[in-house]
DNA sequence: TTGAAAGCGGTACCAG
DNA sequence: CTGGTACCGCTTTCAA
């Protein structure tokens, strides 16, 4: 069972030393042409494969690619997970998947055991919230969504002040003035801009942010189903809502039909990401839909390249920055046009 | 960067041999206190953690497993996966997704360059249709979901069968003669198990099925959608239908939706696997759960025991069923009392 | 063009 | 209880 036939038989059977049948494999040096489709015969024969754990520990590479997210049930992940799987493949290498539960303890001790355990690179959407731990991995690394500034990591990122700031500029040149905010901690890049974000466009066009309407907690369905009943059912109910993620979308979503509120007449609402039941619904909710299959193969590419060209300008740090896009449909009501 | 410190080099620094520090790292014989205590010192010291590779080399285990399924992103498979990480990880082992579009000839490409690479066994959702694909493969194999009858390869499979034929029963025990089924490729247990249910739940009925009721396709939302639409504008509409996986279901639910017909009133419908868009239309749609997240926990435990205990009754073939449960909510109408 | 041999970083057997 | 050493399967000088 497993890995049988070695080098070495092949080697006897075709009457060639190992280093012969080496070459031959790997194309390094010359070799003649007639020990060449003898040593090809024997190995179509015997039906070789190298042993890979033994190529390993000379060229101290594995070709295995670790991609490690909070959480491999969320579809946000899995698509950037499938984006670093298509290139990873093209270039020979085989992706490896950790889920850490956006936990700390668990993040940590898969680079405690990755340390020994062979993968040439990393593709991480972090826990924690140390630059220092990322500086302790001492194995290529590429960060993605979640990034740390000035930290010369290497890391792809989206924009998510703009994509925020576009949502609520949205919503204020369709009339609106009291919106809400439900969002998730405040500990990390990608809650602190979007943030930001919308703070921003309330302050450009005047309006003075609320804390009534500012709705921090987890990036769950939960958090979002819950905040969304406070929000209606509180004095001053926003016209307006944004969910700061795919799942705190869906929650306010099932809170608004909940509260028998038609989306995009009693209340306006826009989520970040795509989701199910977001598309489902009518009208449609808009969103601002993040790249993040492109997430995963910007990342893939760059580790790539790093695994790959030592030398060149790999001291540069790349940080690369995609946009998002405001998908507009019909759950944003125009309040202008006495609509 | 990467592994540095070896065995060796722990060694000089605590002035032992390599032989001393391996037994001490392992616990395998018997060694003096002060020595191990010498040694632990100089490990920590300098953060050795062996190289898993040259580990392998020897052990002829990786402590890797690979689970190899047709869609990273079908939330079915991930729960699948998640269930076997969380069993693999407790045991030491580490997983290795492989997603193969549902492709014979993706699925071929990963074992071919596994056969090399060393994982040490496999739990897959096969996409190869013939029993000689799954006895070539020298590793341990479990097959979760897909399943080859009388192979006597090891697998993990749920009561399709029963799943379909509750359902169809369930209509109907509600008085529905008229019901559709809206089906994958009949090529696989996953699909002909189901058709059977529903046919035999038919039968023992004295209902007879009929063709125009019957909508064979991919297993994907566009078959469902479509076949929806032509079972609602045929000649003569269900006025049930059980749709046999999670993708079709969302399909019919939409489709409704777009046909302006109103579920568990003018249409009953009764999905397989539960999916966001059944929990979230109202009435909730019916739908058969299937055990997803256990399915990965027990293969798991199956393929680990296989890598573990040699010898004991390993050559008796475990085959094991996993039941589903009909979780019944509003969308089946009771058309007997007048309902 | 080819073969012999020295490792890669460990483990495990055999002496001592 | 500890050290020396022969491998694991392969790549890569170094010679021939």
């Amino acid at each position: 069972m497993g890995q049988k036939i070695t080098i070495k038989e092949v080697a006897k059977q075709a009457n060639v030393s190992v280093a012969t049948v080496s070459r031959v494999l790997n194309g390094r040096d010359r070799v003649s042409k007639e020990t060449k489709e003898k040593v090809l015969k024997v190995v179509k024969e015997l039906n070789y494969v190298p042993n890979t754990t033994a190529v390993s520990m000379i060229t101290k590479q594995t070709q295995m690619l670790a991609v490690v997210v909070p959480d491999i049930e969320n579809p946000f992940y899995t698509a950037v997970i499938k984006g670093a799987v298509s290139v990873a493949r093209q270039e020979g290498y085989y992706v490896f998947v950790f889920s850490t539960n956006d936990n700390v303890k668990e993040e940590s001790i898969f680079f405690e055991s990755a340390q020994g355990r062979n993968v040439d690179g990393v593709i991480l959407v972090g826990a924690h919230k140390e630059e220092a731990f990322y500086k302790s991995i001492n194995k290529p690394v590429v960060l993605v969504d979640r990034y740390i500034e000035e930290s010369g990591l290497d890391g792809v990122v989206i924009n998510n002040f703009r994509g925020a700031y576009d949502a609520t500029t949205h919503f204020i040149e369709n009339g609106h003035r009291n919106i809400a905010v439900i969002i998730g901690p405040q500990d990390f890049n990608d809650g602190t801009e979007r943030y930001w974000g919308y703070e921003q466009a309330l302050k450009d066009h005047n309006i003075e942010p609320v804390n009534e309407y500012y709705k921090e907690g987890d990036w769950t369905e939960k958090h979002g189903y819950e905040s969304t009943f406070e929000l209606m059912n509180g004095s001053n109910p926003p016209s307006a809502i944004l969910g700061a993620n795919n799942m705190i979308c869906q929650g306010a979503i099932k809170a608004l039909r909940d509260l028998k509120l038609e989306i995009g007449k009693d209340i306006s609402l826009i989520g970040f990401d795509e989701n199910d039941i977001a598309e489902f619904v009518e009208p449609r909710v808009s969103v601002v839909k993040r790249p993040t299959h492109e997430m995963g193969v910007h990342a893939t590419e760059i580790l790539i390249q790093k695994l790959t060209k030592k030398e060149s300008t790999s001291t540069v740090p790349k940080k690369v920055t995609l946009g998002c896009e405001l998908l507009k449909f019909g759950s944003v009501r125009n309040l202008r046009n006495g609509g």
